[in-house]
RNA sequence: GCCGAGGUAGCUCAGUCGGUAGAGCAACGGACUGAAAAUCCGUGUGUCGACAGUUCGAUUCUGUCCCUCGGCA
């Protein structure tokens, strides 16, 4: 029988934080964050990261386990998400994952094809032959390599179309062929999943909000630090929501106002995209105002756990 | 109250010498297998202030009314 895990997910600023504090001191869990931002060290005000109060009502995982010049993957998650809920499930807590980055959750639930890490440097070395001999290279090349992944992926998408070139040259076989083969058909979990709902309007008044207290909160300050210790504007982590704007702003881009302008639209944005992300799941219970639903949530939950 | 300017998409506006309308921003829908807070694709969403007149046909012309903003009182 496969190991039960609870799931908390759905756009930023919905809650989630706040509810998987409230579930998992209710249920006896420890909360495995699923999370591409919160995984960077000393970025906490601008992932809304939990701050230490709140991590010390429950144990947390995979907060705060890289510098933000390291490079981190859905692999590299699922490998450290599976480390860290064997233990907790050996414990006999239960597990409850929160988090708004859904390929992570995927990649823990139903992992990907083996056989294929990301390489660094064949992507780097695809990138210069790009920009060499011209846009629509790469693309050119895969039609000749994987006629069945370019037919799927747009022209001028180049993050797949580089990444469908890697995984050919790295094993010898077309992207498509690993997907047609592993098709995420297996799941290494049994899961319930809660996704959070508020009505469009009432989730971006709150991101809007989130972003005023975010400022309010020192986020300057947190980036113009950053950047002192050398994490500059450049790094993956740096060009992140919110940081992307602070260091516009810091670098003297843009003025304030329009920063924090952006930076509002952009992380509406990006709750879209993940709500369209979520919607596609069909396994997600979604719950409106989730803290006035407390009790119907925990029953959901406990009935699945048995 | 009088004079002037104006009411067109969520916002700011353009436009139609009469044939039911567009631009920027905003917004909406979608894809997603190791950078995913990434990357990429698709979509105008509208009683053209209201009513009446002229006309085959009015958002466009005419009249009345309503509203907004200036100026004068």
């Amino acid at each position: 029988m496969k190991p039960k895990i609870v799931l908390i997910v759905g756009p930023t600023g919905a809650g989630k934080t706040q509810l998987a504090l409230e579930i998992a001191q209710k249920i006896d869990a420890e909360i495995v964050a699923a999370d591409s931002m919160q995984i960077y060290r000393s970025m906490d005000i601008g992932t809304a990261k939990p701050n230490p109060q709140e991590q010390a009502l429950v144990p947390h995982h995979l907060l705060d386990i890289i510098d933000p010049d390291q490079d981190f993957s859905a692999g590299l998650y699922q490998n450290v998400a599976s480390k860290a809920i064997d233990p907790i499930l050996q414990k006999e807590k239960r597990v409850l994952v929160c988090g708004g980055t859904g390929l992570y959750i995927k990649s823990l639930i139903r992992g990907f094809f083996p056989g294929a890490q990301e390489n660094r440097a064949i992507d780097q070395e695809l990138r210069a032959q790009e920009a060499q001999r011209g846009e629509g290279y790469l693309y050119h090349e895969l039609t000749k390599v994987d006629p069945a992944s370019a037919l799927r992926i747009h022209p001028k998408d180049t993050f797949r179309i580089i990444r469908a070139l890697e995984v050919y040259f790295l094993t010898g076989l077309p992207i498509s062929a690993h997907h047609e083969k592993h098709a995420f058909k297996e799941t290494k979990y049994d899961y319930v999943q809660i996704g959070i709902h508020w009505d469009r309007s009432f989730l971006y008044n709150r991101i809007n909000l989130r972003c005023e207290q975010m400022v309010k909160d020192g986020f300057i300050e947190e980036v113009r630090s950053l950047r002192a210790r050398g994490y500059h504007s450049e790094l993956k982590s740096m060009q992140s929501l919110g940081y992307r704007h602070m260091c516009a702003f810091l670098d003297d881009k843009i003025p304030l106002e329009e920063a924090m302008r952006s930076m509002k639209r952009d992380t509406r944005r990006f709750a879209k995209r993940q709500l369209t992300w979520f919607r596609a799941d069909s396994s997600i219970v979604w719950v409106d105002n989730p803290l006035k639903n407390l009790n119907r949530i925990e029953k959901l939950i406990k009935d699945f756990l048995g």
